[in-house]
DNA sequence: GATCATCCTGACTGACCGTTCAAGGGCCGA
DNA sequence: TCGGCCCTTGAACGGTCAGTCAGGATGATC
């Protein structure tokens, strides 16, 4: 709690380039193994060894393996929300953005070790159920994905395509819950909801909800 | 594997008696403990103490930790569908039939322990996101829902309530996965998506889709 | 070239916990 | 009354890890 050995991790130039990458590498090294066998088969010495230093270097740096598997958590997730961001910052119409989002959703490897995203998903929300800071976190990211969608879509109301009185509220947060809900089914292989039909269903509700045909 | 020192847990009369009851009680006090702390933090001790016997019993029985956090799981999922298939076997219109199944999606307290219960679907999301007979078990128990829904809306379309044209299966399959998705919401504190708010939105879309007004 | 902070390590330890084991008590059938 | 089976236990074993510690290397500062 009180004096923190390890580096703030903030300014910029110092010596902080190594200590950056290997908080960094630290990470994402754990992301990974939280995402291959579960938050509670990751051990220490499993990031240590993935990274290629010793377990006391993992401590020195997050004082307790908690700290670092939750800081993990954390980093993963918001790094898929700011790639969620910077997709959709620019391109693309109306229709164009829900595909994109809906893709992201249910992404099978869009960047390599993506199916292990849903390891992750699973993992924070059990820790996000125990530790109220981690259930903070996880609104704050919900918050963010909610708004990403109320974005894009008052987006199509100032463009006309959408009626202006809809309740982009309401609808926001019943996609963003259809999105959750398929995406347990389609992480957990269910056979009724192939990854194909979830995309489907996703995206003709959003459809007939804004009104496009 | 080999040989099984344990009770079969079969047929009815010899020392059954004590034998399900053991059974069911350790089943009980697990599934207790892992909605409370979570599955990884249950330990053979807890269970045996909650019960009020030796450690070494809890394992004469299931042989494994890990046999016996799996049956707790797999059977108080299975007790909460043959909950849910008794409260609507008989009674209701349609309507009330929806609202029955939306609250029990949601149920804060109905049963004393209920709020537990979102810890248990966390852990079964998780371990099923690995283990391939957990996840098999819960694919039959999601199979066991969506039919559940199926049937009722059937039942509405046979009284010419429903539209005879509606595609229940897809409706099945979007509704479960919209409980799902606010579920999770729900049972992490989501300020932006209360319990009166996920219950408002589920029945308004079953309704909406089904045509009730 | 001495001092000091940062980064890093190998070796260790202390606790926790699943699982085993040897044995005892109670009950039933012969 | 004996033999045997089912429950049950206390005690102990053994493995696994998170976290500690004493120190070593490196590089910057004065």
């Amino acid at each position: 709690m009180a004096k923190s050995p390890a580096p703030a991790a903030a300014s910029a130039e110092p010596g902080e380039v190594a200590q950056d990458s290997r908080r960094a590498q630290m990470l994402e090294a754990a992301a990974e193994l939280i995402a291959e066998r579960g938050l509670a088969r990751t051990r220490i010495a499993d990031v240590a060894a993935r990274v290629g230093i010793s377990p006391a270097l993992v401590v020195y740096y997050f004082q307790t393996k908690e700290a670092l598997l939750i800081a993990a958590l954390r980093d993963s997730e918001t790094g898929f929300y700011a790639a969620a961001e910077g997709l959709l910052r620019n391109q693309g119409s109306l229709r164009d953005r829900l595909e994109t989002l809906v893709e992201l959703t249910f992404s099978e490897e869009s960047q390599g070790e993506v199916r292990g995203q849903w390891g992750l998903w699973f993992d924070l929300w059990n820790e996000a159920f125990r530790h109220p800071e981690v259930a903070a976190d996880r609104r704050a990211l919900d918050e963010q994905w909610r708004g990403l969608i109320g974005r894009i879509v008052r987006a199509g109301i100032d463009e006309g395509q959408v009626a202006a009185d809809l309740d982009v509220d309401t609808f926001s947060v019943t996609w963003a819950a259809l999105l959750d809900g398929l995406s347990v089914q389609v992480a957990l292989d269910d056979p009724v909801v192939t990854r194909d039909r979830a995309i489907g269903i996703a995206l003709d509700f959003a459809r007939r909800e804004l009104g496009l045909v």
